[in-house]
DNA sequence: TTGCAGGCACGAAACGTTTCGAATAGAACA
DNA sequence: TGTTCTATTCGAAACGTTTCGTGCCTGCAA
């Protein structure tokens, strides 16, 4: 392929003449500039960018890592992330860690020897030995998003947990309910451990306990919650209402209620967190308490992007997004 | 950060030794190799991707490229890619066209700054005039996913286009319904075409005919895919089945179905192509043709990883996956 | 006419690797 | 003891850029 050698060559300038030109980074006059345009459309000239990553020590590369991009939760981030970063003159690396701790802390040695200049990170684990390994492997601006992991003091971008929960509990007390079931993601992830400690501090508001029993754990799965759904749901003291902590984990729910044959809300009632982008083709349309992930993504993008050309380092600091309750079909006051 | 020369100097030994190690390309004492990985362990040395892809020319990078992302069948193929890839030793460039052919050259321009050793290609247009600009844009293995370009003659990994149709015409045709509209996409996409004129022929081996206003042109979107069905289910003349020829445009019209309050089967017979993950929690489950995207993904990525090493040219090959029938709730016999 | 500043263009070094021909050391053989 | 061979190890060039110190011209002021 054609270098900014034969650039050169074919304009009669010199290597870093064409490079000034390409990078705007000195001034040339115009009659240069206009035979390196020339050259350069001529012989279809193409940036090598490995090269230019490696003199300039700038990769303009950023790692997205999520757990799973077959979520629509995840394909909008990652979606979002590239729009964003594009217009910033950056390339996203997007990646999957699958919810493995390992597996993530291989892409982020991949990462790493790409050079990247920054992460976005939806991490699996959120406990401190998870953190320091992430430190020692972590050597750029990062922002964590929707979670965050102890230890690890990045800025990080996240729903208010606490009001998202309080909204989704206080809504099913307040139609009536009192055995109500919740259905906990990843044991370990702050995303989790923060809806559910909401969750308890929302019933003991309203005089109640949300008891241990009545916390089915599913690690995010929507398998996962169908198998525990089925369970909780065969038994004969089954809750009147659910409440699933993520999108994936009432899907599943919403299936082991089809499969018994039980009526939603007739015999339960489920509510969850996470928007879906169709609901009213669900049967019946979910209530949920849904999140800003564009906006969120946006800010995260926006303030990596910051933290890399200010080079100053990261604080720690948590900006939350509100939730907003939306209301369906899928809820209905106690005893109905 | 450290270098190669760190880790040679901390070793005692040649930069060229070091590499010799890392890579495995030559042979090295025992001794030696545990020393230069104690060294390497010790100032946490992680290679340079950019430079070594500048030296040896080699950037084990591969391009995919989707319309969308956010869609469940794009994102399947972006996991499974990654996956496939990375057992390879490759690293995968995902990245959105949102259909439109002018950001699907940007991208292949960025592509080929990365310098990427192959690209997985889900174009947005298939003449020949687009054929020809992505000819003068790529000049590595490629590979066509889904559909394919004319005049661009790279090997192609798709659905056998007109058995799915016939599967879902015939399949409707021997329910009774003679009044069928097809919801078409994009105009120019060889899957559209090929799957419509797949539904010609096989109303034609009905002694039948698919009327052009029968045809409602939707380019694969969920929004149009609602405003034509609602437009087609508001007319006194309307269908007593819909075929709809992607996964999105099937969720438009059961959107439209739904808020003109229509009943499907009952009044209208609703069958798609692509599969949707839980179609239990549809209103109703939905009858697809599926395909195979899993096993196509991975035999796409087989093929260029293929094509990368034997360094031959390809030679426009077609790969056809059989189409699957899924009889689920959405179509009734006509008239019932 | 001379001196000097400023605008442009140039050349060479450096970024971190791989690669390949050459050098070295020890072993085996005569 | 000298020679040849084998098994390692080494050194330097090259990949395609950017960057920065130099130097050449031109024009303007004195």
């Amino acid at each position: 392929m054609a270098t900014i050698k034969d650039v050169a060559r074919r304009a009669g300038v010199a290597i870093s003449t064409v490079s000034a030109v390409i990078n705007r980074s000195a001034p040339v006059s115009d009659d240069v500039i206009l035979r390196v345009q020339d050259a350069i459309r001529e012989i279809g000239y193409v940036q090598h960018s490995a090269a230019k990553a490696l003199r300039s020590g700038n990769s303009r590369l950023i790692g997205v890592i999520v757990p799973d991009i077959t979520n629509p939760h995840f394909s909008t981030v990652a979606r979002v992330a590239e729009k964003v970063c594009m217009e910033a003159g950056y390339m996203t690396f997007v990646y999957n860690t699958g919810e493995d701790a390992d597996q993530e802390m291989r892409i982020l040695q991949m990462m790493r020897m790409q050079r990247v200049a920054g992460l976005i990170l939806i991490s699996t684990r959120s406990d401190a030995a998870h953190g320091a390994r992430l430190m020692s492997e972590i050597n750029v601006p990062t922002v964590f998003l929707g979670s965050y992991v102890e230890e690890a003091p990045f800025d990080m971008i996240t729903l208010d947990e606490d009001r998202a929960s309080h909204l989704a509990v206080d809504y099913l007390l307040g139609l009536g309910h009192r055995d109500v079931a919740v259905i906990s993601g990843r044991a370990g992830v702050s995303t989790n451990e923060e809806r559910l400690n909401a969750c308890r501090r929302a019933f003991a508001e309203h005089g109640l306990e949300l008891r241990d029993d009545r916390i089915i754990p599913a690690n995010f799965s929507q398998q996962q919650a169908y198998d525990g759904a089925l369970a909780l749901l065969a038994a004969k003291d089954r809750p009147t209402a659910i409440f699933a902590l993520s999108n994936m984990m009432t899907i599943g729910v919403m299936r082991a209620l089809l499969s018994l044959k039980l009526s939603c809300p007739g015999d339960v009632s489920l509510i969850g967190i996470d928007d879906f982008e169709w609901p009213e083709i669900m049967n019946p349309p979910i209530s949920v308490v849904a999140q800003p992930i564009v906006a969120m993504t946006e800010c995260a993008i926006r303030t990596l992007l910051d933290q890399i050309t200010s080079k100053k380092d990261p604080v720690g600091h948590r900006t939350m997004f509100p939730p907003e309750l939306i209301i369906r079909a899928s809820c209905a006051p106690v005893g109905r």
